[in-house]
DNA sequence: AAAAACAGGTTTACGACATAGACTGGTTTA
DNA sequence: TAAACCAGTCTATGTCGTAAACCTGTTTTT
């Protein structure tokens, strides 16, 4: 499998951020999950995950839904099906990475001439 | 496989970078590559990816041999030992997340409690 | 019952960094 | 000798991640 540089050049920013990576894996496997537990989860700061959600919201890829636990605020997120798509592209983007860095038994020993 | 956290909290920011991931998995598989076959590999502008490769020569991820093609000036990339270690390791990253969120078949229906 | 402490988040100020366009220094072409 | 060109480097700009400060309500303390 050959390494395909425009899939990296292309590779969603949205996700491809660490901590928002975290975020989508978790919603990824979770279907649904609170603020809190995505705070202890990821160790984010609440500011921080705050704003990576609130992007991750506005694109679209996830849902934000507030409500009450009792008295105390909740906020409830899970990924939309837009969300599910972007990552399940961007997954298949690094698994072909990771399949085409496999084994190291073809690699030419000088870089290939300069095109004319 | 479970998803782990702080392997992604703590992925290597240098090779993160799509730009910079581009050109470390080059130099993965081609073991040298001079500045022009670099550039017009990954389509990065001639500043973009001097200053990338700065970056990771400063990291010493990337080795940097100036040299001549007959009266050109004419520069030589390639990936150190402590480069290519890198990259495994982030390899090894990637691959765990890919296999971590490989089948949606243990999806719990709801967040786990919030610890007390 | 007023003050203090806390829970759950949001806003904002700061610093870091990716990007591309201007610049350098030599080279062939007109 | 001027203009176009190659091979790169430097630098100004804007974007963006981060955490500290802040806010709104609630419980606890005195």
């Amino acid at each position: 499998m050959k390494l395909q540089m425009h899939q990296l050049a292309s590779l969603d920013r949205l996700i491809h951020e660490p901590a928002r990576l975290m975020i989508v894996a978790l919603l990824y496997t979770v279907e649904s999950a609170d603020f809190l537990f995505l705070q202890r989860e990821t160790g984010l700061s609440k500011g921080n995950l705050s704003v990576h959600l609130a992007k991750l919201e506005q694109a679209g890829y996830v849902q934000i839904e507030k409500t009450y636990r009792g008295k105390l605020p909740l906020t409830l997120c899970s990924l939309t099906e837009t969300g599910r798509e972007a990552f399940q592209h961007y997954r298949r983007s690094l698994h072909h990475l990771v399949a085409a860095t496999g084994d190291d038994n073809e690699r030419p020993a000088m870089t290939p001439a300069p095109a004319g």
